[in-house]
DNA sequence: CCCATTCTGGGTCAACTGTCCCAGACGTGT
DNA sequence: ACACGTCTGGGACAGTTGACCCAGAATGGG
């Protein structure tokens, strides 16, 4: 093999990933991983120096990942407050489909947070999410001929606040009809920040 | 000693719980739990029959802790828009206080959903949580003068969706700033459910 | 004061962890 | 075909973990 040096890091960092969708941070232990892998125990350290090294690679690839993910459909004409209501709902559905990955953000903040060093990486981690937030917020506004009222990054800090909450009580007691409730009122109170787009914004008025 | 059985539990937990709180719920191991308490292994063993068992009591402390820490004063005659303002301020100034409290409360939201056996007890964690903010926001909406348009419970889980998200973006990022401007936002948002009580309430109008 | 019960100190055990090592297999360029 | 650098398998290591065991100290009732 030759180009195998960084494949084989994203290979065992996805194996990782598996292993902690499926059991939980505490039980990705080396062994696991090179086991979930099908690679041995020297394959691993030959790829990183130690199993720390492995697990900050692990975050910032999920952070990447998760900056890439748009996983809402923008549809044009729509209204603000349906668009934010079913890319919420949306959201729920895939936290519902797929249990397992946002546990896995969950438990990597409380990693990062907890790791001597990772800190940065918590703070990056929603750094991202933010962002990806507030481009969606942006297209959607866009797509229904509205402008946010107030800064769109202070919007889509309410966004993730309502996404945060929301996996975690669903995680817990898994209650998704209290979950759309709060969806359509989050959707409700956040479109009212929008305000119509009628004319194009100029810097002096 | 006499009574030291059930005593003897109740400071190894707090003793966990102080171990947690300072270093993660990954290092509340046996002999680190016994050294913060004081004890010899072998008094660990005298009062839990494993680890597992200390787990599952302390999880049951923490939740009946939460549940009677109602860390809010209402003010009668404030609005209910104000009041519920202070009060999400006032836990997002005591989770500033001490992040270690609410990261501990997350990360055993965690550890339960995670561990064989206690999954119900992240359901009974967030039960309680939704509990006691009912009966704050029912006692709240009393001393404002108004009642709540939808059922209580509804609003209660919308306030601790709103701390839930508050408080894990805050422990990533430490923008107090924008705590607040959330808060603000969500107050207002979720006074507007509560509308004026002119007349007590009668079943048939 | 004595004795039975309750507790503890210290040692021990097997299991598991991250890390390292080294002989040898593999593929590649010549 | 050959030699060389790249990789892997299996084994080993020290450290840590949860659990246990037993002799003996502490304690309180008689």
């Amino acid at each position: 093999m030759r180009i195998a040096s960084a494949e084989r890091r994203t290979l065992l960092v996805q194996a990782a990933l598996r292993v902690i969708a499926a059991h939980g941070v505490s039980a990705a232990t080396t062994r696991a991983i090179v086991a979930e892998a099908g690679m041995s125990l020297a394959s691993f350290h030959y790829a990183f120096r130690s199993h720390d090294e492995m697990m900050r690679e692990l975050i910032g690839y999920v952070v990447d990942a998760e900056s890439t993910a748009a996983f809402a459909v923008l549809q044009p004409g729509a209204d603000i407050r349906t668009s934010l209501r079913d890319g919420l709902r949306a959201f729920l559905d895939y936290v519902i489909a797929d249990p397992g990955h946002e546990q896995v953000m969950q438990e990597l903040v409380q990693y990062s947070l907890r790791t001597p060093g990772l800190e940065s990486m918590a703070r990056d981690q929603y750094a991202s999410y933010h962002r990806a937030v507030a481009e969606l917020l942006t297209g959607g506004a866009a797509a229904s001929g509205v402008r946010w009222a107030v800064p769109v990054d202070d919007v889509a800090r309410l966004v993730v606040t309502v996404t945060d909450g929301l996996t975690l009580a669903w995680l817990a007691d898994r209650d998704a009809a209290a979950a759309v409730r709060v969806i359509d009122f989050a959707a409700d109170a956040i479109a009212a920040l929008a305000v119509p787009l009628t004319q194009p914004i100029r810097s002096v008025p």
